[in-house]
DNA sequence: TCGAAGCGATAAGATAATCTGATGATAAAT
DNA sequence: ATTTATCATCAGATTATCTTATCGCTTCGA
């Protein structure tokens, strides 16, 4: 009864992700027989089979299912060891994965990335664009230290400080300017556009418009900046975000225009890990953002709505 | 920022229980060079240093004592795979490390060695004895995979299970023979022999007496044995456990009689950590030891106390 | 039905990690 | 001042791990 090296460990922790020797051997930068002896040895010491190598596909037994959360709570914890080390030593140096969202890491992005870096020189920022869902799951993981997302998460496990809140604005076609802002029961008879599933703006306008199915039309987009140049060709109408809206009509003719009450708005936030050794650090971190996103925290002082055009 | 191997985490633990070069290295059965090096590579990985080497003494740093909770979490989560694999395999089989108390051992042992061989020839049986507190404490840290003690533990972290309850006799010097038994209240003015600081016995014999101070003198001894053998030569009188009886007064002349209402006794069981992987197999363990024990769970059907002298 | 392609296992030799034994350096104890 | 205890360092030996080449099996398309 041999003890599991923490070598063996970590491939099984990929070979349990990727379910193929290959693919898991080049994630761990090995070759694939190199992997194959490892996993081999780690089941031989354990005495029982950790995967069934079916012809088409690598599946994790019952044994490899009761194991594999354990693995990646020990490697989790051993990861952690390095972040506790430096914290206690060098308040803030070294490796800091942040995740975004998609529709707030361009906006946001450039503002704080140059901010964070002046400040603490010695940090090596990188980030990570993905929906809510996968950065809460790879936070859990460990295999980011925050992310930036729109509150409220909601996990007992993650710390959240909101960072501030914005509005949403309509954008329209240019001939609509200056005709009165439609209520969000007009919006509703309206044709509005909307990001694809999983985007979590795409639940927040539609909740604005108290609608909970999905629209009549399937006509998605994967981008704010798509959603804009729909609108500018005619197509519909759309809320974005008020930190989008220079960035994304600047180069499309349409109106942009506030709500009157209520204001439709969310309000973004950033979340880590109760246990995360970087706590402290990511407290001072979220003033920084805070500051780089141009608003007091928690409240708003945005420009007044303006048009646009190419 | 390289991460620690294991072999690195488990020689910090060996060094910072040790306290020493040269026995760490000893425990791990590696030469000192070897330790000293894993352990420099260790601090230049995570960038800190672990330990301060003073000319008498190695003590922990502050990142040391921060992290040697978490080097010891991850080291007995990583032994537990083991145990989780044997378990989901073998129901009986591999190393079980059993810790006793020493006022118990001696007596138990014997007869539950034998059965639990019988019943599961695949089974290592490792035995242990110390005090409670040293057993309880190796349990915690995953040293041990169950103890047998006096209940109760009162540790949250444990599970508990009665075995069976055995009563105290009283054991005087042979000329007493017939004389009435003592109540609690005489015995307090006799000379009463009680085992050293740590053992529960001796405060379990204590309580029964309603004395909470130690008595007048200091002739506290090591174990039953010496205890019977004080009587034996007229120092005093004792209380022993009834599974002690036949062993300890075999060789000696004494009188062993049976207090009158109330009887003092103690529950022993069995106890293991909750997230134990060997759980299901030592609440069936608990069931053999209590039939080994010749006593039916929780009651108590003892022989009628005789008189014995050597 | 047959050959091609994908995939994991195995083997042999190369490389890297780790260990041992000898020795050095420093500070306390005699 | 000398001895002793203790941890660090070095060179060479040993062990663990990796790579490249290749095998055998399964699946899939012709």
């Amino acid at each position: 009864m041999i003890n599991p090296t923490l070598r063996q460990l970590r491939y099984f922790d990929a070979l349990a992700r990727h379910g193929h020797f290959g693919r898991a051997a080049e994630a761990c930068s090995i070759s694939q027989p190199a992997l194959s002896m490892q996993i081999k040895e780690m089941e031989e010491g354990l005495g029982g089979t950790l995967l069934e190598r079916s012809a088409r596909q690598v599946t994790l037994t019952r044994l490899g299912e009761e194991l594999i959360e354990r693995v990646r709570d020990i490697l989790r914890s051993v990861d952690e060891l390095g972040d506790f080390a430096r914290a206690s030593r060098d308040r803030f140096a070294g490796r800091l994965r942040i995740g975004m969202i998609p529709t707030v890491a361009p906006y946001l992005l450039p503002r704080i990335i140059g901010d964070l870096t002046r400040m603490h020189p010695e940090l090596d920022i990188q980030v990570r664009e993905a929906l809510t869902s996968k950065l809460i799951q790879e936070l859990s993981e460990g295999r980011l230290d925050t992310a930036i997302v729109a509150l409220p998460v909601s996990e007992a496990s993650l710390t959240e400080v909101a960072l501030f809140s914005e509005d949403f604005l309509l954008v329209r076609p240019l001939e609509d300017e200056g005709t009165p802002v439609p209520s969000r029961e007009m919006l509703r008879e309206m044709r509005l556009l909307l990001l694809e599933e999983g985007h979590c703006f795409r639940d927040q306008a539609l909740s604005f418009c108290k609608m909970h199915s999905s629209p009549r039309e399937l006509l998605d987009a994967s981008s704010l900046s798509t959603l804009v140049q729909m609108v500018s060709a005619g197509v519909g109408v759309t809320l974005i975000p008020e930190m989008a809206v220079q960035v994304e009509t600047r180069s499309a003719a349409v109106s942009v225009a506030r709500f009157r009450n209520p204001q439709p708005s969310r309000t973004i936030g950033m979340v880590w890990r109760k246990t995360s050794p970087l706590a402290r650090q990511l407290t001072q971190i979220s003033e920084v953002v805070c500051l780089s996103a141009g608003k007091p925290r928690g409240k708003q002082t945005a420009p007044p709505a303006r048009n646009h055009r190419s």
